[in-house]
DNA sequence: AAAATGACGGTGT
DNA sequence: TACACCGCCATTT
């Protein structure tokens, strides 16, 4: 499928470990600059978790939401093993935020 | 085919 | 600075 959620589960991929994307810059780099949403619901209905970082992926600002798998508790816990910088409950996009 | 939903984002108050 | 509302896009029922 060329599916929207098709190539926002690749760029969700594509993310280092490390490292985090916003919903926006990954709709942005599906395609759609303003598919931030469309990027949330996909991941919360699919829950790729097996195939897709979405603990990588954060809010706009840094803020941790949803992930299907444990709660945000459990994506802050990986995102933390994996090197990303915290900033008290969201990540400091300042040195964690992936750079495309 | 139409309406409702959702892990967002930005602006306004 | 915090809360609330509207707008955006794609998927699902």
């Amino acid at each position: 499928m060329d599916s929207f959620r098709e190539k926002t589960l690749a760029v969700v991929a594509q993310i280092p470990k490390g490292k985090v994307a916003t919903y926006g810059q990954v709709a942005k780099l599906a395609g759609s600059p303003r598919a931030a949403r469309a990027v949330g619901r996909l991941m919360s209905t699919n829950t790729d978790t097996k195939n897709i970082p979405c603990h990588r992926v954060v809010g706009a600002d840094g803020l941790l939401t949803g992930y299907a798998y444990g709660g945000t508790l459990i994506k802050h816990q990986k995102l933390q093993d994996e090197g990303v910088a915290f900033s008290g409950v969201r990540v400091n996009l300042s040195t964690s935020l992936w750079n495309a």
